[in-house]
DNA sequence: ATTTAGCACTCAATGCTAAAGAGTGCTAAC
DNA sequence: GTTAGCACTCTTTAGCATTGAGTGCTAAAT
């Protein structure tokens, strides 16, 4: 592995780096970071290091910049040993904002993500209810006058899904009840996809009578929890990226724009994160996708009742502020939880 | 007003300028359009043109470029005269795409809005339902075991929406179903407006006996109510703007993101202009928001059984190309309009 | 009374060169 | 192993002359 000494002036690129965007010297190094030698002692050192992949310089008489592999390395050190807290001040000001008032679930993490934008000044994003781990409550069908029968799907975090469907033939309340039951029966406490694995191969034949209108109501029952199953994204304070000089390049703006407005695609890149970790680090050229290869993203999760519902991130390019970001990410998102939990024990609660 | 020379010379500088983003000169026009006179006779009309207001330079040697006024002359006359259809081909291609597949209301829209940037290479936006001029069609109340009772919302539009109410005493079947008609009664085929009015002024005398329950269902349907209320806005094809040769500035195109960012500040502005209109367009600083003094919008409305239910539009810089836009704008929206209209009548036929 | 040709003037854009500055890599001495 | 020294590379900036498109004015032509 690099010796100490490698490691320091690695790590006092990457630093100078972050707060630069101009490539290193030499110089700056052994004059700013005391190591006791020379700028040419550490021109020899930088030159190892960039034949270990670590340092690159944009033009042969620049200074140097980290690699992806520098920065995952850095990273990678800072996960493991940080362990501080966010600013107890900051803190409390989040958790002030964010509970001041009673949203919504979904307002609450937008405004989240307004909110983490703006602290950071970087642009933010998030993923919200991604319903593949939530379950079943309560389904029930109602019959609503000359529209037919109201199928209503209620979820474990609170989240109600309606579709109308009209019969053939006139189905009496009786009928209706005895299918409402079935199915809560044979749903209940089962999350998405187990719901769409049984649906395949599940031939009803415990309400034998009932069959045809069971076999109509699968498409219905398929499409309202596909429903459930997407996933919504929103960015906040795009332009934030716009500032950094690095994005002082039209063509790189658009580039991001494109990125950010292909939620397909972002969806894609988030959900190939390893969803064990509570913070999610995707260092430039670590995604598959070419032209936001310079472009890092952190993730958090956000959980209701254990569960992880959602994500919030970050999103800069690959010299961004990792330590203050991971702190206040990992900040955020804890307190999205607990006023996500507060929030549903209430609205189950009080009347 | 002007004479036909001068208004030749204005419709030749807008047309140039729409064409080229360059500042028009007097030797161009004598050139390409042929008026029959020389560059001079040309120039000292530009220089009337420009004291009346229409043209402006940006600087003492450049050439001339259209006001804000002179397109609005330009645009006016064009609503007038302008009622040539969209070429048919490309009507029927849009009305393959969009009719391809049954897809519910919104994404129906949002896909018109990717459809209508993809043809004509502007940004696009589009408002979806603004449920103010909708009707409610059936409200029901329906007991969901230990969860307590939801209330279900159908509007004219076929748009549901539910809350969960959770009573403090227990009510009966029979109860339920009294309060269901009345509330049936009271508010069928009212619009959101009317109910909200209606709201706050009632006694519910006529119901004495579940006055108590009514009294806490009111901020319950007062909250769905302005759920409903609420307008979606996406934008799509961003970056299509930041093709157009004045958004090469990374502050211009900054600023156009923020705008884009801001949602309210947008529904604010659309809400300005007349809905009586099909079409309507907002030249550069006639909208009052500084930031985007040089952007016009044209917007057209679609509707839902005559109702107008939201705006599709397009944006771009003051010298968009209003002739095709306008024509293809009223050609999406009036797609819309018919496939929605189908799509409804789908969804209440078909089994 | 228009219209036009001619000309001086303005201003942005382009291309060129020179100089400055930051940094590297190598070599030879410590 | 470390360092001072120096030649070399490459970008950035400033300055400057040139070009070219366009205007505004004036005096002559229609």
């Amino acid at each position: 592995m690099l010796d100490e000494r490698k490691l320091k002036v690695l790590y006092a690129i990457i630093n100078g780096y972050i707060n630069s965007a101009e490539p290193i010297g030499s110089r700056t190094i052994s004059k700013h970071c005391d190591l006791g030698v020379s700028s040419a002692t550490i021109r020899n050192e930088m030159s190892d290091l960039e034949e270990l992949g670590y340092l690159s310089k944009p033009h042969s008489s620049a200074g140097r910049v980290p690699s992806d592999k520098a920065y995952r390395l850095y990273v990678d050190e800072l996960l493991k040993w940080e362990k501080s807290q966010l600013d107890i001040n900051l803190n409390n000001q989040i958790r002030e904002i964010l509970a001041r008032e009673q949203w919504e679930i979904e307002e609450l993490i937008q405004n989240s993500a307004k909110l983490l934008s703006a602290i950071t000044s970087y642009t933010s994003l998030v993923a919200s209810p991604k319903m593949k781990a939530s379950r079943v409550k309560h389904i029930q069908l109602v019959p609503i006058d000359d529209l037919g029968i109201l199928m209503v799907m209620i979820c474990d975090t609170g989240i109600v899904k309606n579709s109308i469907y009209k019969p053939e033939e006139p189905i009496s309340l009786g009928q209706l009840n005895l299918i409402s039951n079935f199915l809560n029966h044979k749903f209940r406490g089962l999350s998405i996809d187990e719901i769409l694995m049984q649906l395949d191969n599940d031939d009803f034949n415990e309400i034998y009578e009932l069959r045809d209108i069971m076999i109509d109501l699968i498409p219905i029952i398929n499409s309202s929890i596909e429903d459930l199953v997407s996933v919504d994204l929103y960015f906040e304070g795009i332009t934030k990226i716009l500032n950094f000089p690095e994005y002082r390049d039209i063509d790189k703006a658009k580039e991001f724009i494109s990125f950010v407005e292909d939620k397909d695609l972002i969806l894609d890149i988030l959900s190939n994160t390893s969803t064990s970790n509570d913070i999610d680090i995707i260092i430039g050229s670590e995604n598959i996708y070419a032209p936001i290869k310079d472009i890092s993203i952190i993730t958090a999760t956000y959980k209701i009742r254990g569960k992880t519902i959602g994500k919030v991130g970050l999103v800069g390019p690959t010299r961004m502020d990792y330590l203050n970001l991971i702190k206040t990410i990992k900040g955020f998102s804890a307190n999205i939880t607990e006023i996500l939990n507060l929030l549903i024990k209430d609205q189950k609660d009080t009347k």
